[in-house]
Formats: C-alpha cells, sequence, structure tokens
DNA sequence: CGGGTTCTGGACAGGTCAGTTCAGAACCGG
DNA sequence: CCGGTTCTGAACTGACCTGTCCAGAACCCG
C-alpha cells in the first residue's frame, strides 16, 4: 500500500518514556525526544499527536508494565512480611543502583503536573490505587493466616504504599543506603 | 546615599516561593514571577543573580519556615501518639484545603529536580534530615515513659516520615480523605 | 538644591520552544 | 515498472524564554 515506517511505534513509547523519566515533562524538549526515540520531528508529529500525548501515552505504558512487575512480586508464595520486604528493597536497590536515580515515574508525574493536569491526576491515582488493593490483598492473606495482627488491611496497604512513596522520594537524594532501608525495615517490623 | 527599593527583597522571596510552589521550577517563567512578586524584570535580576537563584532562596526559606512550625508541633507536650497524629493530620488538612494541592515545595523540589541539580538535592536532603531528626527525638521520648514499644528509633522517625511523603505525594492527585487518613491510621496504630 | 548613586520601566537580543509544511524519497500492489 | 500512498529530512513560523541594557526618574546627604 505505502511506505511503512521505519521504526516501531510501540519502541518510540518506551525510548520517549525513559526521556521522560529523566528530565520530567516540562523540561524535556521535543529535540530531546527526536534524539532519545531517534525520530525526525516529522515523523514524531505524524505519529503521536502532540509533547503531551506522548507523555501521556508513556506514563501509561509505565502504569501497565509497573502494575505486571509489582503484581507477580507481590503474589509470591511465602511469609507475607518476607513478600513485603522483598518487594520493597527491591525498589530501594532498583533506586541506589539508577545513576540517575530517577524514582517512579507515576509519582514523578503527579508531583509536577498533578494540580495542572487532570488527566495525569487520574491516570497515576489510578496507579496507586492498583498497588494499594493488590498490597491489601497480600496483607488479608497474611491475617487469615494469622501471620500478621488485624487491623484494617485497606489502612495498613496504604501505609506500605507511603513507605514506596518515600523511598522514592528520598531516594531521589540520598545517596546512603540506610535512609531507605529504615523505611523498609520500620516498616516490615509494624506490620 | 541613593533611591532605596520600593519592594521587600525578602517579602519578594516570599511571593516567588509561592509562585514556584504552584508551578514547578522549569513550568514558571520570569514573567510570572514578574507578575507574582509585582517587580518589574530590571529589578528582579538586580536583586538576585538568576531564576535558578531565587529559586534556591526560596527553596531555603521554605526550609526555615517549615523548619520552625514542624519543631513547634512536634515539642509539644502531651501523649507521642497524639503529637504524632495531630502532625500528620495538620499535613492531611493542609493538602485538603488546598485548592492547588501543591503540597510540600521542599520535597516537590526534590522530585523535579533531585538528580540534575547538586544544590537543590542538598537542601532537600538537609530539609528531610531535620525533620527526621525532631521525630526521633520524639519517638524517643516515646520509649523513654514507656508509651511507645522498644525498636531503633531512627528507623522508625524515618517511616513517620516516609508517611508525610506519601500524604503529600498522594494528596497531590487524591481529591477524598480517606486516602490520607488512612496513611495516618496506620501509622499511628502500629507505633 | 545639587551631585552622586541607585532604582525602575520598557525595549531589546539571541536562543529555544512546540508545532507545521512540503518536496522528494521509499515502498507496495498490480 | 508504475501509480498511489505514506514516510522522512530539513527548513520554517511565530511565540516565548532568560537575561541585558539604558535612559530617565527617585532618592539621600551635604
Amino acid at each position: 500500500m505505502a511506505r511503512p515506517k521505519e521504526f516501531d511505534p510501540e519502541h518510540a513509547v518506551d525510548a520517549a518514556m525513559d526521556v521522560f523519566w529523566v528530565g520530567g515533562y516540562a523540561a524535556t524538549s521535543t529535540n530531546d525526544l527526536c534524539e532519545g526515540t531517534g525520530l525526525a520531528r516529522s515523523s514524531l508529529y505524524n505519529t503521536y499527536k502532540s509533547k503531551r500525548d506522548l507523555y501521556e501515552q508513556a506514563l501509561r505504558r509505565y502504569g501497565e508494565r509497573t502494575r505486571t512487575e509489582q503484581a507477580e512480586l507481590l503474589e509470591r508464595h511465602g511469609p507475607v512480611r518476607e513478600v513485603i520486604r522483598d518487594f520493597l528493597l527491591r525498589a530501594v536497590d532498583a533506586q541506589l543502583a539508577d545513576p540517575a536515580r530517577r524514582g517512579c515515574l507515576a509519582l514523578n508525574a503527579a508531583v509536577e503536573l498533578g494540580d495542572a493536569d487532570p488527566a495525569v491526576a487520574e491516570l497515576t491515582r489510578d496507579d496507586f490505587d492498583t498497588i494499594v488493593a493488590t498490597m491489601q490483598a497480600l496483607i488479608e492473606r497474611g491475617q487469615a493466616t494469622g501471620e500478621l495482627g488485624p487491623g484494617d488491611a485497606r489502612a495498613k496497604a496504604r501505609l506500605v504504599h507511603a513507605a514506596l512513596t518515600g523511598i522514592h522520594v528520598v531516594g531521589r537524594v540520598a545517596e546512603d543506603r540506610t535512609r531507605l532501608t529504615h523505611i523498609v525495615d520500620a516498616m516490615v517490623d509494624s506490620l
């Protein structure tokens, strides 16, 4: 029918995701996106409506990806406390292993654009709610077996999520591991 | 000696702080700052070196201000659990009362610029450390009286700080109170 | 009131921004 | 190999960006 694209649009979203992830939304220029994706300006605007649109797609893809990863980690078998500890420690290690300390793209988006962009707010809110729901199910499992004490499982799940945000935020400016592992230790101890 | 400034440079920093607080660093233009402070371009650049310099001063002032406020709240007498609950609830109420959901300026700065700006990273890290130290002292007081159980007080303090970051981050996109009070409830229960 | 200093408004400069346009290249089916 | 469609590179647009500059106004002190 016609000349095919010389690139994979989905792969380009992945590349754009990385670019936004490092620099945030406002500080990332369309030129940065061209370089990061390898696309020419016209190809980029021919495929995506705007910088804003591409950002939303990247955010959506990030949500799908992390949803899967987190579900895998949280639906493991074994002692609930250990599952949660491993889950949080993985965030710690990821943060410290990343030279750019990018943290969580959804969190970064919520903080940078939360109040100014309803679509972004909704997307990140959904991301947050999903992990809270998964965490709640895990905690309820621990309560059913008697491993964990009683109490509002949803509230506890939200506290664990807050601990995760703490890791991502503090990890953005902290270079030592203790500032982050303390959060994990205190969180797991208090379940 | 000469003509005096028609404005108070300190008050202007306060005004600039509010402007940055709403829009973040990158998305705030020098024009926005002129409008927000009421200064003309030349006065602004005559008084502060650059947009970046003004941002740093605003951030520093924010740190001083919140340090004082937080110390007042956390050094109150009474049951430690109640002091911490009131402290966290105040953050919840402030967040929900603010139509722009600005959250915490230091946190926003850490997330937006953390990895790209060493000076900002250091400033926010200091802010975080200060509140953690104050919180640790409070928790140790509770442990001394037997009100709180044993355990690493600094680690617990860091978890409380993580809970606070959770309130600020989630509060930026959540409109209902429960998402935030759950964090407070679970946090205070688990001390 | 006058000399010296500082402040202020507005115009200006050069660069970068997001997004558009278009001519020509690349591809496909027939 | 050709007609029709789509993609791509590069130039372009107009707006906005940060920061500078300067002429004149405002002020203080003697």
